[in-house]
RNA sequence: GCGGUCAUAGCUCAGUUGGUUAGAGCACUAGAUUGUGAAUCUAGGGGUCGCGGGUUCGAGUCCCGUUGGCCGCCCCA
């Protein structure tokens, strides 16, 4: 039977799969609107170019790529950045700022699976564009945290580590590394809490054996967890940059406090981020037992927009995977179980009661509710049965008897009772009850 | 790309040192049962035992290969 099979990597969403998804898409897009996003969509094929532009030619070898009938080297997006950055930068000068916009879409790896990873994928994408200043990082990670927390995950769920590429940038400048150096050691830092003391081999393999006094330093300021060690670790080091970079970590982190959030914020310099283009400010969601790989991730690229072909701009964004999160739901059990029924069941005798039924059954679905019924004749006491496992909230009998006195009785299917009602006005019954009164 | 491990019905799994026609529970379909809900009973459909080759009188079982799943490495936008 098994003839054909779906690709490695790809998934199938049977409906009960599907309706948990739709689950987290829905909190998603209502979170988003709720903070002024706006919704944009995109390719999904993009010029192979576009990413090696973005990301040097190595990428190439985890990418869905081909040429196409037109001798055109493409690639599935593994990525949204690059085609929002497109979009963004050939309209930015008509575009309102800030601009905020999101996305939730598929994306496609040709990598090798694993827990929480799969080939093809869906996230929801989160950009601010035009805005320079903390402040678009305050509603970022605002919406990060709500993108959560409206599951019902709280602060002993999941935290948003933030920590700061320019920081690290301008402490090891003060150190006396040059830029190359500045780089290397980033990689270090990154790879440092996987790794331990190996993640300077590689530092070391360029640049020679790491002094240990420069060693300690780092050590001492990736192991930094929150903002009074910050300030008194750079306290010492009185580099303009480096105060007003402090002045936009108070906003960024009062801000956050205002909102109420603080709880889930972690200072946390020991995040970086593999990625170079990253600037300033960047965030990881986690769960707070660390059994899962990063829920989300972001932070500010804002040199991305002209790299890729467009004017300066500043922009920062995350983005956050479905499968992680439905792993992180699913743990915490807070991925609800979905009866995915109609709001009235059917019970039918007969042709008449068939044709009785119908009469009531198409308004009713016109005007949107959702309404169901056996296909074929089937036994009463059996289309009980199926009224109740379908979760239909009422059963509109339609018998002989009722038939015979002109009406359709209507069955509470959570308490089980029972009225009849006159034929004209089964729709109007229906609308109110299901509409909330009775 | 590399390493480990696994693969029997839609799902969870039995299946003896290799031995007749491969089983159970759940789920599904139908009936008992055209008039009231998670019950019971009966019957039924569904498997080329992932695929291919080898050893053997005989392979779900042993060997090799391959595909796929899971876990880890590399990578992680």
């Amino acid at each position: 039977m098994a003839t054909f099979q779906s690709l490695p990597g790809f998934r199938e969403f049977y409906p009960d799969e599907f309706a948990r998804r739709k689950h987290i898409f829905d909190l998603w897009r209502r979170a988003a609107h709720a903070f002024g996003f706006a919704e944009y969509d995109a390719p999904v094929l993009e010029p192979l170019e576009l990413y090696k532009a973005k990301s040097g030619d190595e990428i190439e070898g985890q990418l869905f790529s081909f040429t196409d009938k037109g001798g055109r080297e493409v690639a599935l997006r593994p990525e949204m950045t690059p085609t929002v950055c497109r979009l963004v930068g050939a309209k930015a000068s008509a575009l309102k700022r800030p601009v905020k916009w999101f996305n939730i879409g598929e994306f496609y790896r040709y990598e090798r699976m694993q827990k929480g990873r799969d080939r093809a994928f869906r996230q929801l994408n989160v950009d601010i564009f035009g805005e320079a200043g903390p402040e678009a990082e305050i509603e970022l990670i605002a919406l990060l945290t709500q993108c959560l927390g409206a599951f019902g995950l709280t602060d002993q769920d999941f935290y948003v580590r933030i920590s700061d590429r320019n920081l690290w940038f301008f402490y090891l400048e003060a150190l006396g590394l040059d830029q190359a150096r500045v780089r290397a050691m980033l990689v270090a830092v990154d790879k440092f809490e996987k790794y331990g003391d190996d993640a300077f081999k590689g530092y070391a393999e360029q640049f020679g054996a790491l002094d240990a006094e420069l060693k300690a330093k780092v050590l001492a300021f990736l192991q930094i967890k929150d903002f009074e060690s910050l300030e008194r670790t750079l306290g010492s080091l009185p580099h303009e940059k480096i105060v007003a970079r402090l002045a936009d970590w108070k906003k960024l982190l009062g801000g956050l406090d205002a909102m109420g959030l603080s709880r889930y914020i972690a200072v946390d310099l020991g995040v970086v981020r593999g990625l170079a283009y990253y600037t300033g400010f960047v965030f990881e969601a986690f769960d707070r037992k660390g059994e899962l790989r990063a829920l989300a991730g972001g932070g500010r690229y804002d040199d991305l927009v002209e790299k890729l072909g467009g004017p300066a701009l500043p922009a920062v964004g995350f983005a956050i995977g479905d499968v992680t999160t439905a792993l992180l739901l699913e743990q915490r059990g807070k991925m609800p179980n979905f009866v995915q029924g109609p709001d009235v069941y059917c019970v039918i005798g007969g042709e008449a009661g068939r044709r009785a039924a119908f009469a009531d059954i198409h308004p009713l679905r016109a005007a949107g509710f959702r309404v169901d019924y056996p296909l074929k004749d089937v036994a009463f006491g059996k289309q009980f049965k199926l009224a109740a496992d379908s979760g239909a909230k009422l059963a509109l009998i339609y018998g002989d008897d009722e038939l015979a006195k002109g009406v359709v009785k209507i069955r509470d299917l959570g308490d089980r009772t029972e009225h009849e009602v006159a034929r004209a006005d089964v729709q109007a019954t229906v609308r109110s009850v299901l509409s909330g009164g009775t």
